[in-house]
DNA sequence: ACTGGTCCCTTATTGGTTAG
DNA sequence: CTAACCAATAAGGGACCAGT
């Protein structure tokens, strides 16, 4: 099988050419301490005033850094609306933040001019009130991704020779540096006012910040400095504040639209959800609507490098943006951040890369294939795996089925031709319709019209356990009249939420007809769907429907098609599932109560065991690129292999503790030793993307 | 009333450090 | 060297909110 890849990995120019010079080994070990102390400056202070501290402190080692950067050159002044008066009150240890500001604007003015506003960034970040934070979704892009996602810009086609570039959530200017970077590598011929009025005319970016777009310029400033000098002219106005969403005279002007944007659920008047509404339904979220803004703004075939969360490719709210971005923006590859913690401070949320083109009208047949990657975010590097070719799903707005991880691959190719969905097996899907934290009912535990009630916990794959309940949950329901509520039939119960690190996303146990037959029914609590056969005989019995959900192989095929914590019960009505034809050697294994591992096999080749060995492995001419690796143990310099090391071949331990875990170095491993799971062996890892441990 | 998504909080666990 | 303690992290439950 060819891997054709729209997007390949230059292995030769390697990822992120400037991330390893970019990233000064004293500012990494030095800032974040520093960071943190400043953090605790802000963190008892009333909102208000934290705000304004924190501005200010901004505003000082933006000061410091300038002038260790560019002391000739004025320093573009703080925005007028923002108060400048130093740092506020002096009830609150303005010494030390003095001290502190300073100290992180000489280290961010050691540094390139991308580390220092990405250090002022996050010095801002950090000292920003968490309730401002998280209203405006200030998360600002850590600079080996950023260095990733204009890369994949270049990938996509985009010529930095002429290209207009716009980020219209730019925050403090992490997308905007990467990508003057490489305009001005492609100007380097060219007079200096030439240089200063191209990238005035080419690159431009938007927040709602003032004080956030006011770094991104100082950032900008700096890195033309030399320019200016030469010609004697200040820098061009390049980041502005602003709302990133509003409607402008240029939109479908730009060759390329890079944004991080905000996240956040969002109560929309009538009047926005009407002028979004071609890609939000339901409950809308932020990033959506700048989704669609950064589709309005690109040019028929321009390209759109956006990172979001991953919640779109599966969730119910989000029918409507994927029903959009697959008619105006198909995407070219998607790129899953593996980490939930570590690559944004402080945010939980599961994220992606997506590279899309921008519709032409062309008539682009033959489209609807989606480059899928893992991306494993280090402090310094990121390591690529790639993860195949895949095929959305022709259905519009129908859940997008693609593998996050490598041991995934083959059970994604799978789903995309398996036609059959729970509807086919016989059953339906439905929430548990008891709260179970109305208080208001008391412990009706032996009262007459009690019945069972049955919470998560009660459900495991070892079957139903109840009275199982925890401390301060009753066991009982009292049905007062609402009998609708209550279960009277057999059916399989399955966890509502359930977290991406749990070992299985799925877990069911059936609802035997011996517990409704002795209390007449039972109360299912909000936290459990309910699957429940809608004939009286559904094609695919209980015991065998539990199996199967029950299985590694239906997790995993679970987490291609969800993005969230939560196992809904519109994931699950679009979950794929083998042909009911299929199921009777697995009918035999239940019927006979075979042992769980041959169950779980014979699921397993349900799902992925009818594809051809070569398919159910990544491609082979993939490329990791390890360059934190690289930076910090010379003896590994190079070290990234092109093709695939022949088995045998030693491996050395992992030397990124971020990365791969902690603790003193292991010996060497030989390929092939039994490898999987041995955090110590980050390479033993990386190569079990191919296939080999 | 029902359903879905997300955030936050509590609890359990783990890993690391230090006192005895 | 062991036990106790502490901090960080993971897991999972609960609450809440919004849309249908």
């Amino acid at each position: 099988m060819t891997l054709h890849t729209t997007l390949s990995i230059d292995t030769s120019a390697g990822l992120v050419p400037d991330v390893t010079s970019l990233l000064d080994p004293i500012l990494v070990a030095e800032v974040p301490p520093l960071l943190r102390e400043a953090a605790w400056l802000t963190a008892d202070l009333p909102e208000a005033v934290a705000l304004d501290l924190a501005r200010s402190m901004v505003h000082l080692a933006a000061r410091t850094a300038w002038a260790a950067q560019a002391p000739d050159l004025p320093l573009r002044a703080f925005p007028a609306s923002v108060d400048d008066r130093g740092i506020p009150d002096p009830a609150y240890a303005p010494e030390k933040a003095q001290d502190l500001a300073r100290a992180v604007g000489r280290l961010a003015g050691l540094g390139t001019v991308a580390q220092a506003t990405s250090t002022l960034g996050a010095l801002y970040t950090s000292l920003l009130p968490r309730p401002q934070r998280k209203a405006h979704g200030v998360y600002y892009t850590p600079p080996t991704l950023a260095a990733l996602m204009t890369e994949r810009a270049g990938e996509a086609g985009i010529d930095w020779h002429r290209a207009r570039v716009i980020d219209p959530a730019c925050g403090a200017g992490a997308l905007l540096l990467p990508t003057l970077e490489r305009m001005l590598a492609r100007l380097a011929d060219q007079p200096a006012g030439h240089v200063l009025d191209e990238i005035g005319r080419r690159l431009r970016g938007i927040d709602l910040d003032p004080v956030a777009a006011w770094i991104a310029q100082v950032g900008v400033d700096m890195r033309l400095a030399p320019w200016c000098r030469q010609t004697g002219r200040p820098a061009p106005r390049v980041a502005h504040a602003g709302c990133g969403l509003a409607a402008s005279a240029e939109d479908g002007c730009y060759d390329l639209v890079l944004a991080n944007p905000p996240y956040g659920q969002l109560r929309l008047d009538a009047a926005t959800r009407a002028r979004f509404a071609q890609s939000i339904n339901g409950r809308a979220n932020l990033y959506a609507l700048f989704c669609q803004r950064a589709v309005e703004l690109t040019r028929p075939g321009g390209a759109l490098v956006l990172l979001t969360p991953t919640g779109f490719l599966g969730g119910e709210y989000f029918a409507a943006l994927r029903r959009y971005l697959a008619t105006e923006a198909a995407p070219l590859s998607i790129e899953t951040i593996t980490a939930r913690k570590g690559v944004f401070e402080g945010v939980q949320q599961e994220t992606v890369v997506t590279t899309c083109r921008r519709a032409d009208g062309a008539g682009e047949g033959g489209q609807g294939h989606v480059e899928m990657r893992a991306l494993h975010v280090g402090s310094d590097d990121v390591v690529v795996e790639p993860l195949g070719l895949h095929l959305l799903p022709a259905a519009a707005g129908a859940p997008w089925l693609l593998p996050r991880r490598g041991s995934q691959h083959a059970i994604a190719r799978a789903m995309g031709t398996m036609p059959a969905r729970l509807a086919d097996w016989g059953y339906e899907v439905r929430t548990g319709p008891v709260d179970g934290s109305d208080r208001s009912r008391e412990d009706c535990a032996g009262t007459a019209g009690a019945v069972p009630m049955l919470w998560p916990e009660a459900v495991s794959a070892q079957g139903l356990d109840w009275p199982r309940a925890k401390r301060g949950r009753s066991a009982w329901y009292r049905a007062t009249g609402q009998e609708m509520k209550l279960v009277t039939r057999p059916c399989l119960l399955l966890q509502r939420t359930t977290a991406l690190e749990q070992p299985r996303r799925l877990v069911a146990a059936v609802l035997e007809v011996d517990l409704l037959q002795s209390h007449g029914a039972v109360a299912i609590e909000n936290h459990l769907n309910i699957l429940a056969p809608v004939g009286p005989c559904p094609a695919v019995p209980l015991e065998v429907l539990c199996a199967v959900f029950n299985s590694v192989a239906a997790s995993e095929a679970f987490r291609c098609l969800s993005g969230s914590t939560a196992v809904s019960a519109y994931e699950l009505r679009h979950l794929p599932l083998p042909d009911p034809a299929a199921l009777v050697p697995l009918s035999a294994l239940v019927a006979a109560g075979a042992d769980p591992e041959a169950i779980e096999a014979e699921c397993l080749r349900l799902y992925a065991g009818d594809l051809p060995a070569a398919e159910a492995r990544p491609g082979q001419d993939a490329a990791i690129i390890c360059r934190g690796w690289a930076a910090r143990r010379p003896a590994h310099r190079g070290w990234v292999p092109k093709d695939v090391p022949a088995p045998g071949r030693t491996l050395a331990p992992a030397l990124d503790p971020k990365l791969f875990g902690k603790g003193p170095a292991a010996p060497a491993a030989t390929l092939g030793d039994d490898l999987v799971g041995r955090r110590e062996y980050g390479l033993g890892i990386c190569l079990s993307f191919y296939g080999y441990c």
